[in-house]
DNA sequence: TTTTTGTTTGACATTAACGTCAGACAAAAG
DNA sequence: CTTTTGTCTGACGTTAATGTCAAACAAAAA
């Protein structure tokens, strides 16, 4: 076939976003990905010059899908308190699709050769932050920092997936169990946030 | 010298904690590190066997490290509040010294590697558990599963520092602004677990 | 058809990191 | 002193992972 087809070139990136972010194998080789797709390990190397490039591409596209996953709820026009609530499940169902990703973008975000591509903080946070302010002018959350307060949720909710294999293990959970607790999560986070 | 020596193979797994821990070179090779300890890549081998046993021995020490400074707070005769308090004072203290030890730490929990060692939840976080349930009942606090007050106090204090390079540059602070955020923290911290 | 263009393959070359080994060396033990 | 024991070094071999290349191939364009 002449014609243009990333048919394969997408192939490669989805298994590539699938072995890390949902099987957790964190240092697959090349050959690896190539397998698991089905197709040689050239052409891996066809359609992306070498693996750092290929990384990095899973690396930014994972960044962007998330940040309009995110921006999608946090610009919504919903009273506030329902605009949190949809925000933790949509945080939770990418969570429950890809449970190493979090993970993976921890790491990535701590290696050295980390770099932000936009510049600006996104739109969709500023409009969050602002949401918050107003929130905390009207009394109904607590005072602090709007950062803060969003520090606070992204933390409540990612932290418990983050450690999941060590807590699970250390207290004998089942993958229900611990399941369960994430699910109960959700109603305890709105509480504690905005009591 | 003919004597049992421990002073070279310390001062490789220090310097390898230091590599990792500090300065976050999760990537490091033996090379660098016998490079940093100013000693020969062989001498690694030799006190070592593999670059695996001594990444291991780095990992787990660095658990039971932890665990025994958590132990010595979260099992010490004091009133809950100060407890706590001081949980997030040794917390943070541990994270100025090695800023990327935590993200090193969750990176290999969620290996398929990672293996605990310990079969039963250590003594002194039963004993945390149980005061939290104690305090509740008291109505100190908000009644909830014992378990999740603790991953809530876990993931406010650690999940900031653990994406730390992305929310600093995002919203382009300076060192000094972060560590203003994150001192500012405690006290949130303090009141929203116990408003 | 012939040509052109993009796709795929297998074989090869390169490299970086790791592990081993024989032997040098120094200090304590005999 | 000689022997023994533990420490250290340099050189070597091995491997796994990556990257490259020429050529085969198929489909569209000429």
């Amino acid at each position: 076939m002449a014609m243009r087809d990333n048919g394969t070139e997408q192939l490669i990136k989805d298994t590539a976003k699938r072995i890390f972010f949902a099987e957790g194998k964190t240092n697959a080789t090349t050959q690896d990905i190539a397998d698991a797709a089905g197709v040689t390990r050239t052409l891996v190397n066809y359609y992306f010059r070498s693996k750092d490039v290929l990384f990095k591409r899973v690396f930014d596209e994972a960044m962007i899908d998330t940040r309009n996953r995110f921006d999608e709820v946090l610009s919504a026009p919903l009273a506030f308190p329902k605009k949190v609530e949809k925000f933790i499940d949509v945080f939770y169902n990418e969570a429950l699709k890809f449970p190493y990703k979090e993970a993976f973008m921890i790491s990535e975000i701590n290696s050295h050769e980390f770099a932000l591509k936009q510049k600006e903080a996104p739109e969709a946070l500023k409009i969050f932050l602002q949401d918050i302010k107003k929130e905390m002018d009207n009394g109904t959350i607590k005072k602090m920092k709007p950062m803060n307060f969003m520090l606070n949720l992204f933390s409540l909710m990612a932290y418990p997936l983050l450690t999941r294999p060590l807590f699970q293990r250390t207290f004998e959970l089942t993958d229900t169990q611990y399941e369960t607790l994430l699910k109960d999560r959700k109603k305890m986070i709105l509480e504690i946030l905005m009591p």
